[in-house]
DNA sequence: AATTTCAGTTACGAAAAGATAACTACTTTA
DNA sequence: TAAAGTAGTTATCTTTTCGTAACTGAAATT
């Protein structure tokens, strides 16, 4: 009963396909990196699961926006990177992201810059960031 | 720890926003038809329950992306609206939709044309569609 | 010979999200 | 007096998703 309600709408489907926790963050480093081996990718989100890194690969695989070549080595290498139809998306992800951006920046100044100039471009740095705990993300904090 | 990876990215959270099973539906609805009130939306969305279309509700209110009139009469009216940021979002919203429909077009062309011509411009044909259960929604299926 | 690496898969438990139904207050209508 | 309608809230149950850890195979490394 979970797509039982609007999912043939392409636009709900869409969105759908770009939400997941960790999709649109893929799409994006797949994007500042180019084509990327599963360990690296794997390596750069950092922090996901091979589980479900394999699941969203797969799922934006099977919706066309990236594609996935498998070198049969023996220490197999799978290289992903965007397909036609993800490069097609970056332009509604940039768009996404500065009004996004600019939307946080008027937050921002209208309670009086708390933060200084957070003005980062987007999430992905491409070079720093280590995200939070570096190794051991099983603190248990609960 | 479902929110530890990088949901300080503005463009995550905004794809965040607009995922949820109905939200860009609501969003969909409210700028089709203009400020609408909660029981004719719930009637409109066909198959949410209160409940979730409350919570979506509350959440694209506290986006600033529609707004909640509360008029307390007797029997109270509420009606909700875009904000300007939801105006805003329309545009991205067309472009995603587009692209939505465009691909799947491609897709039925390079498969044969199975559906006949089922290029609807949206999920929302604006005035049809009674969308299954036209009003008695209550019929015990579990 | 045992371990490591690559790219996953599988099983299992926990947590979050969603569905359903019952309930609220108050007035108007029958 | 009883039922219906408004805009929700609350509680409970089920489904889905997510994370963790263990496991796969085969070659290269130690």
């Amino acid at each position: 009963m979970r797509e039982a309600h609007h999912a043939e709408c392409p636009m709900d489907s869409l969105l759908r396909l770009l939400m997941g926790p960790w999709t649109s963050y893929i799409i994006w480093v797949l994007r500042n990196e180019g084509p990327t081996r599963f360990g690296e990718l794997k390596r750069k989100v950092s922090g996901i699961s091979a589980k479900v890194l394999t699941e969203r690969l797969r799922m934006l695989e099977g919706a066309g926006l990236l594609t996935r070549h498998h070198e049969p080595t023996i220490p197999p290498q799978v290289t992903y990177a965007l397909a036609p139809r993800g490069e097609e998306l970056r332009g509604i992800l940039d768009t996404l992201n500065s009004v996004a951006l600019r939307w946080r920046a008027e937050d921002q100044t209208q309670q009086g810059q708390i933060g200084g100039d957070k003005t980062a471009d987007s999430c992905m740095p491409a070079a720093d960031k280590p995200a939070a705990a570096p190794a051991d993300s099983k603190t248990v904090s609960a």
